[in-house]
DNA sequence: AGCACGCCGACT
DNA sequence: GTCGGCGTGCTC
């Protein structure tokens, strides 16, 4: 231990594993870079592994129980991460109950880490013929393959040698000085770049010495050319400053035919030209290179741009409250568009961005260069990109998905989170199970920013705390463009079918209304939040159902293949030519899924072009875009599909909106069906009459009485509002309390049960029998082979330590392991779930 | 989560 | 004996 020892800097470091700490690294001394909170360092970390980590704190407090490792390497020289950022990474981490490597995971784009890839080669000064007898037979196959190939990735070697795990040979050739084992560190993320082009400073930045070159020039047709293709492109003689930038080699050489690349080479090689190279972006900006105005608003638009902007100055979060197709977007660009003259970051949230390229594609028109987009489905290096560009300023909007409240914002004044009340703003698998709309609220909180919460139909939540005066409220009750909303009739199912109006799933009404609006010229949406042809298949004999080996739940129908299919694990089969149960031969088809409801449609409405818009015809990259664009541009009549087409869609001729059988939306055993059904239902009938004539929807169910019906087709959202917040009161559900649902997962049965009574057992000890619900089995008791178990956690919202409480779920969970039957037992944990 | 170590049964 | 299965413990 030297005297400098003692003065060693110790860090943090935050790494992509779900261990619920930071682990502390000694900072080597005299490194190129001063290492900061946020710099990406790479760390050895278990064994003879690299990961890439973050940096959360500098100290001086030498650990006691272990010599902390070495930082190898800081892989920049600015840090990547802010310190807000790592502040919301904790805040995330300890809310919805997760590890910090965890969030880490999620919020770093994957681009920013680094691999590490070991591989092996032959030790230099080892000579396999003079070492044979040391050798056994895997040894030197291993050697005579790396005598050839010079190297081999340690993830090969167990092909090479026919063995599963290979360590045990590796570590002996190791120790025998045979080999060497390499660590290569591979940075994820390469720029793009493109090569330009561009005049040599003699003579960009003298004109006389270019009118000379043109002189000189004349004789060599081809060349000249060259220069003066250039000089249209690029003005020199206005201004040589232009010439900095220069023009795209491809681009320039391309765009006259008869430029030949050879002299233009020749140019570069007589330091006429020179080349260089320029980082370019992957998205394309030429759509728009400046901001176009905004929209004019309408006198209602108006009133509510500013009603939201005193609410905003007031309450700091707004709820804006805007009828279906009443033009809520318009307000937001106004928003946005102020705070960027501010010179200061906005971040627009939505849903699904694949759901809404006809918003990215409008929001682009306005903001231009300004705007990055920022989602999940990006390859790496867009997202690295997207990143890139908040952090260098680039960017002043984002508009995204919920992943990207985690960019390195610096100056955030505004996030407006749009379609609040929808769901995908939720995480539900991999931790950290994060609710997007409320982590929005806190980055606001921590950038002493604003929030607006825009839909149709707000969340219990949101609509709640609006009415409590914690938010302020701005409302739009009518159309854009003094369009009317659509009228909604329901349909009583049972009765039609006595009087005999209903063709199979189809009232005799939606298909003359179909019809009818089609031969106008106009479009139609049906929707049934069902895929597949039909939910089940049954024999008729016997009424034999078929369902999935691994999961609980019966196969759906699928007429394309006939196949019958699994929608939690992706099983697939062919439908039995014979009942498995008695050996009859008719099965038949029960329910009704989007496929029936396309086939239904054909054959009763012949010479219509239908559509179809759902899980199974959007897996392809873009099919989804490519369905909207047919629809949008009338190649398609009649667009089927599930939730899919509830979500935001904005076409001008739809005229008739159908809903095949709305029973089942509030038959689910949640307390949050009814909100759901009637987000579901007001937003898919919204899609009907949005320009122009009002437009029908038919709402088809076997329950005309139902009041929920009612109030959709009335546009009643208050009346909604007061008696869901009045059971949610009565039964203490949010927004009154708080709820945390563990889910219980093992191979078995017996043990899921046993270890989930355990674990109940064990939370009303420490919190009260009151506070827990369950153990229950959910509905779909196996997923995959996995016996499932549900506990639900109610928990007060006032008066109440909720730290405690996730504390000793915390230990409840850690106890739970220790039991030895229960090792094998996994539990998760989902704060505030869907 | 990885990944190594160790102990046990099934094979050349 | 050797290999692989799997349970256990650790990672700064």
């Amino acid at each position: 231990m030297s005297l400098f020892e003692d003065q060693h800097n110790f860090a943090e470091v935050i790494l992509p594993v779900p261990l619920p700490k930071s682990f502390c690294y000694s900072i080597p001394l005299g490194t190129d870079v001063e290492l900061a909170v946020g710099h990406r360092v790479l760390v050895e970390f278990g064994n003879r592994k690299m990961y890439t980590g973050v940096v959360s704190e500098i100290h001086q407090k030498r650990p006691e129980k272990y010599d902390p490792k070495p930082i190898l390497e800081v892989l920049e020289v600015d840090p990547s991460v802010t310190e807000m950022q790592i502040k919301l990474w904790k805040w995330v981490a300890e809310y919805y109950m997760c590890t910090i490597g965890e969030v880490l995971n999620i919020a770093l784009p994957s681009g920013l880490k680094l691999s590490s890839q070991s591989y092996i080669q032959l030790h230099p000064s080892f000579i396999v013929e003079e070492n044979l007898e040391m050798l056994n037979d895997k040894e030197f196959t291993l050697l005579s393959t790396l005598e050839k190939e010079q190297t081999v990735a340690y993830s090969q070697v167990s092909n090479i040698i026919q063995l599963k795990s290979p360590y045990k040979t590796i570590k002996d050739l190791i120790a025998k000085e045979a080999i060497l084992l390499i660590e290569q560190i591979k940075e994820k993320y390469k720029p793009k770049m493109e090569k330009r082009l561009r005049l040599t400073e003699q003579y960009a930045e003298h004109p006389e010495v270019l009118d000379k070159l043109f002189e000189s020039l004349g004789k060599k047709a081809k060349q000249g050319d060259a220069l003066l293709k250039y000089l249209t492109l690029v003005p020199v003689h206005e201004d040589h400053m232009t010439n900095y930038h220069g023009v795209s080699k491809k681009e320039f050489i391309n765009v006259g035919k008869e430029l030949s690349a050879s002299s233009v080479g020749t140019m570069t090689k007589n330091k006429i030209f020179e080349e260089f190279e320029r980082q370019i972006p992957r998205f394309e900006l030429s759509i728009a290179d400046r901001m176009l105005p905004t929209p004019e608003l309408s006198a209602a638009q108006n009133e509510c741009l500013q009603k939201t902007v005193t609410g905003l100055n007031d309450k700091g979060v707004c709820l804006l409250h805007g009828v279906t197709g009443s033009g809520k977007t318009e307000v937001y660009l106004k928003l946005i568009k102020s705070v960027i003259e501010n010179g200061s970051q906005a971040l627009f949230m939505i849903p699904e961005i694949a759901l809404t390229s006809q918003l990215v594609r409008r929001l682009k028109v306005y903001f231009g260069d300004v705007l990055g987009i920022y989602h999940s489905k990006f390859s790496d290096n867009e997202r690295v990109e997207t990143w890139k560009g908040v952090q260098e300023g680039q960017f002043q909007v984002i508009i995204g998905t919920r992943s990207s409240l985690f960019l390195p914002f610096s100056d955030l004044e505004l996030i407006v989170v749009d379609e609040e009340h929808d769901s995908s703003y939720k995480a539900n698998d991999p931790a950290p199970r994060y609710q997007g709309r409320d982590v929005a609220l806190v980055l606001a909180h921590f950038h002493h920013a604003k929030v607006v919460l825009g839909s149709a139909t707000p969340s219990l939540e949101s609509f709640y705390l609006a009415v409590k005066q914690k938010y302020a409220y701005a409302g739009l009750t009518e159309r854009y463009g003094n369009a009317q909303l659509p009228e909604i009739k329901i349909i009583d199912i049972k009765a039609m079918r006595k009087q005999k109006k209903m063709k199979d799933d189809f009232s005799d009404e939606l298909l003359q209304l179909v019809h009818k609006t089609t031969e106008e010229g106009n479009q139609a949406i049906l929707f049934q939040n069902r895929r597949g042809y039909s939910p089940y298949v049954s024999c008729e004999t016997c009424g034999w159902v078929p369902s999935c080996p691994d999961c609980a739940v019966n196969l759906t129908y699928h007429i394309y293949r006939n196949e019958l299919r699994c929608h939690y694990c992706g099983h697939k089969e062919h439908v039995p030519k014979t009942c498995v149960s008695c050996g009859g031969t008719s099965l038949k088809t029960v329910g009704l899924g989007t496929q029936k409801v396309e086939e239904g449609l054909k054959t009763f409405l012949t010479d219509i072009r239908v559509g179809r818009l759902d899980l199974d015809t959007t897996r392809r990259k873009h099919s989804y875009e490519q369905i909207l664009t047919d629809f949008e541009q009338g190649h398609i009549d009649v667009l089927v599909g599930t939730q899919m087409v509830t979500k935001g869609l904005d076409f001008n001729n739809v005229r008739v909106v159908g809903i095949l059988n709305a029973d089942s939306l509030i038959f689910f055993p949640d307390f949050r069906a009814h909100e759901r059904a009637f987000q579901l239902l007001t937003q898919v009938s919204g899609r009907a009459g949005r320009r122009g004539d009002a437009g029908t929807v038919i709402l088809q169910t076997t329950m005309p009485k139902e009041t929920l019906f009612a109030k959709v087709a009335r546009h009643d959202y208050r009346n909604f509002y007061r008696k869901e917040i009045q059971e949610r009161q009565q039964y203490h559900y949010p927004p009154f309390t708080r709820l945390i649902k563990l889910t219980i997962r093992s191979e078995k049965q017996e043990l899921t049960r046993d270890s989930a009574e355990w674990l109940g057992k064990r939370l009303i000890n420490w919190l009260g029998a009151k506070r827990i619900l369950g153990p229950q089995e959910p509905v779909i008791n196996k997923i995959r082979n996995y016996y499932l178990s549900e506990i639900m956690i109610k928990l007060e919202r006032e008066n109440f330590d909720l730290k405690k409480a996730k504390n000793y779920i915390h230990h409840a969970i850690l106890n739970l392991k220790e039991e030895k039957p229960f090792k094998r037992v996994w539990v998760s944990i989902d704060v505030d779930p869907n």
